[in-house]
DNA sequence: TAAACATATCGATAATCATCTATATGATTT
DNA sequence: AAATCATATAGATGATTATCGATATGTTTA
């Protein structure tokens, strides 16, 4: 999979700010819906309403209405592909452990 | 290397401005002084020496003066413990990463 | 159907920040 | 010493944005 300059620099910018990197990290554990996460942080619904929204606009959350609530799970492809992308950019290789041969 | 979240955090931000990312890009591909780099945006002076102060604070560029000039260079290490570290706290499969040899 | 609940949107505000021009500081050159 | 060059700082401005309270919209339950 692979990022365009503008996907890229969205996703560096939603994970940019604290808040929503923490509101991100509570979604890596687990799939929540909105009050969940709400319930885990101090700030206010529309607050954490807004960095949903701006983490699934960058791409890296998928959201899935199930009646009244809203579910957001990460989407593990599109941040292996910004971490990816990233180490392109950065210059940094990956460098892949062959299993030893016995 | 372990970053501290303070620093993690300041480094997503420097990375999340296109401009101060673009800078930094060309910094990988080689050590640069202010002018260089200058000549290579359109951004005026200041907003470059802005720039790599930030990028300075953040830990991932060195400063070294040398005379009236003054070069940059990224610290490798210090982007490879960035990005171990995000993949932690982005659920990755951490993989072994190695500065590249130039 | 009315009340309660979950989430999103609106509009406002304060803070952050990218950028500029002007200028200061310090080093080299003539 | 004066002029020139490299970089940093100061101060201002406009844009972005994180946050809030109020409210709208849509869904479930009593």
């Amino acid at each position: 999979m692979k990022l365009a300059t503008e996907e890229f620099d969205r996703i560096s910018k939603a994970l940019a700010d604290p808040q929503r990197r923490e509101i991100l990290q509570k979604l890596v554990a687990r799939r929540m819906n909105c009050s969940d996460v709400h319930a885990m942080f101090n700030v206010s619904q529309p607050t954490v309403s807004h960095h949903l929204k701006e983490l699934a606009i960058a791409g890296i959350l998928d959201k899935e209405k199930q009646g009244q609530f809203c579910f957001y799970q990460v989407k593990a492809e599109v941040l292996s592909a910004y971490v990816a992308e990233l180490q392109r950019r950065l210059g940094l290789e990956a460098i892949a452990v062959a299993p030893r041969m016995k």
